[in-house]
DNA sequence: TACAATGTTTTAAG
DNA sequence: CCTTAAAACATTGT
């Protein structure tokens, strides 16, 4: 579920508690999300603390609480994050539950593809790479960075965190769907300048979308897992990608499906050439 | 039933 | 050194 614009919000979920201090902890301490820490010290870690504020990198978040301490969550491939009334009984697939003053936070993920991480006295967005909707995401450093890949798959690039933070499956197809290339092609083929055009086009509506959708969902419930399926404009690939039978959104071809870089991909073919 | 699902990592192999 | 394909992870829905 989550790319760059659904970690965002998530993140906006979370943020409404800010200020506020750690009441309670509850953790589901087996699962697999907390591979890398023990999570049953999570409440000793986390307890009394104030979350003074967050950021997302990508598909990364990162909340910091008072006295050093930074919690980074990644929600995989079917993470949740959301804020609810307090004190209510965990949910399938609740793993983790920060009783805040007005509300619980929540994090549920089934898939558990995701992780959780507690770090203290470092900073760990510091080293990380410039983000494309970012000013300093510029020609010249992008092409530094692609240099010496002209063998890669354009679509393998998208995807690859280092040179693209927070893009995934369904946005990577949809920089491929605006550039008019299908996503197969060897990054020698590539118009670079063309690439971090719609790279930063998809990126950037892409937030834009969620600030719409933190606006309209005021109140109203929305959630992480309804609202990029309906806050994308129709013009997007997106909304027509994952239905069988969806067509183009430009020439209304039928969509064609095929497995580029090891994932499933939908790509136009009259629109979209090798 | 079998397969696919918006992610990442590891392993093996070319 | 570079790329790539496949498998693994765990659960749900078609």
């Amino acid at each position: 579920m989550p790319e760059l614009a659904e970690v965002e919000l998530s993140r906006r979920f979370w943020e409404v508690a800010r200020g506020e201090s750690v009441e309670e902890v509850r953790v589901h301490a087996g699962a697999r999300i907390f591979r890398e820490i023990e999570a049953n010290r999570l409440g000793e870690w986390l307890e009394g603390r104030v979350l003074e504020g967050s950021r997302a990198h990508g598909k990364r978040m990162f909340f910091e609480f008072s006295g050093e301490g930074v919690l980074e969550v990644h929600l995989g491939m079917s993470g949740r994050m959301f804020s609810r009334p307090q004190g209510l009984a965990l949910e399938k697939h609740d793993h983790l539950v920060l009783g805040m003053q007005s509300c619980d936070l929540v994090l549920n993920d089934y898939r558990m593809f995701g992780k959780v991480v507690w770090t203290v006295g470092e900073k760990p967005w510091e080293a990380l790479p410039t983000q494309v909707q970012e000013s300093g995401f510029t020609q010249g450093y992008f092409e530094g960075l692609v240099a010496g890949r002209k063998r890669a798959v354009l679509k393998a690039i998208l995807l690859d965190q280092a040179v693209c933070p927070g893009v995934g499956n369904w946005m990577a197809d949809e920089v491929c769907w605006r550039m008019g290339v299908y996503p197969g092609v060897r990054m020698g083929e590539v118009d670079l300048l063309k690439m971090r055009k719609e790279l930063r086009f998809v990126c950037k509506g892409a937030l834009r979308h969620v600030a719409d959708a933190n606006e309209q969902g005021k109140g109203k419930g929305f959630s992480p897992g309804n609202y990029v399926e309906r806050v994308p404009p129709k013009r997007w690939l997106f909304q027509h990608r994952w239905k069988k039978g969806g067509r183009c959104p430009r020439c209304a071809a039928e969509l064609s499906r095929e497995t580029v870089a090891g994932r499933t991909t939908a790509w136009c073919e009259s629109c979209q050439k090798a």
